[in-house]
DNA sequence: AGCACA
């Protein structure tokens, strides 16, 4: 089974992220993404050697979770195809949310201590060995093209957007009651002979990359999650 | 591949 038999919850657990994408953005770009399907109460990504590459999404509502699951199998996300499940366990945060601290949590307190050592035992390592790997190659912001060696494939942060993965029926007018919705629009163009396609400009970068951010993945109809992007100059 | 709450 996809889901590999784990019952329906309101979190899903993403695997096959793109590991070299940072943790803030991803986890933007999957709130962006996935709060389409409904409200989200947390997204959690932790970059450690057993987790990287995985997030979790806690929506308010199960059905949320399970259209996520269903229609978002697959999706290429950075250059690769999630894999959806639900999460195995409860996420903190609703646990929280129902007063459910259950009083004999000592397996989990057992689990986070040694967690806690093996954490203390790695950074003394690093500090050892002295490496100066603090900086993770700064790149533009939120596009799911990660641009790979070499080819330049990601556009810069400018004040045109490339709309991608729409369905062939849609009208410029249906865009711009999108786009419009955000500061500093000023016109959507389509090509005749390119449908799924459309580009949208903005007066300036930072209100394009704003609409961006918010129209990320956003479904005119279920099959078709936008991918907006910066266009090429 | 890998199921947590940095």
């Amino acid at each position: 089974m996809l889901t590999g038999d784990i019952p329906p919850s309101q979190t899903i657990y993403i695997k096959n992220l793109n590991e070299k994408v940072k943790k803030e953005e991803l986890k933007r770009s999957l709130y962006c993404l996935f709060s389409q399907y409904g409200r989200i109460l947390d997204v959690v990504a932790l970059k450690t050697r057993k987790l990287r590459g995985q997030a979790w999404v806690c929506f308010s509502e199960v059905m949320a979770a399970s259209n996520a699951v269903r229609q978002m199998q697959g999706f290429p996300f950075y250059e690769k195809p999630m894999r959806i499940q639900y999460a195995k366990t409860k996420s903190d945060c609703l646990v929280e949310a129902e007063g459910n601290w259950d009083p004999n949590a000592k397996k989990k307190k057992k689990q986070e201590e040694k967690a806690e050592r093996k954490r203390r035992a790695e950074e003394a390592q690093q500090s050892a060995t002295a490496n100066g790997t603090t900086t993770e190659s700064g790149r533009g912001p939120a596009s799911f093209r990660q641009g790979n060696r070499g080819e330049q494939e990601t556009a810069p942060p400018n004040n045109i957007l490339f709309i991608q993965n729409l369905p062939y029926e849609t009208s410029s007018m249906m865009l711009q009651v999108l786009f419009q919705q955000y500061p500093g629009f000023r016109e959507v163009r389509m090509i005749e002979a390119k449908p799924g396609i459309a580009f949208v400009e903005y007066e300036d970068d930072v209100q394009s990359s704003m609409a961006m951010q918010a129209l990320q993945g956003f479904k005119i109809t279920p099959q078709n999650p936008m991918v907006i992007t910066y266009a090429k100059k």
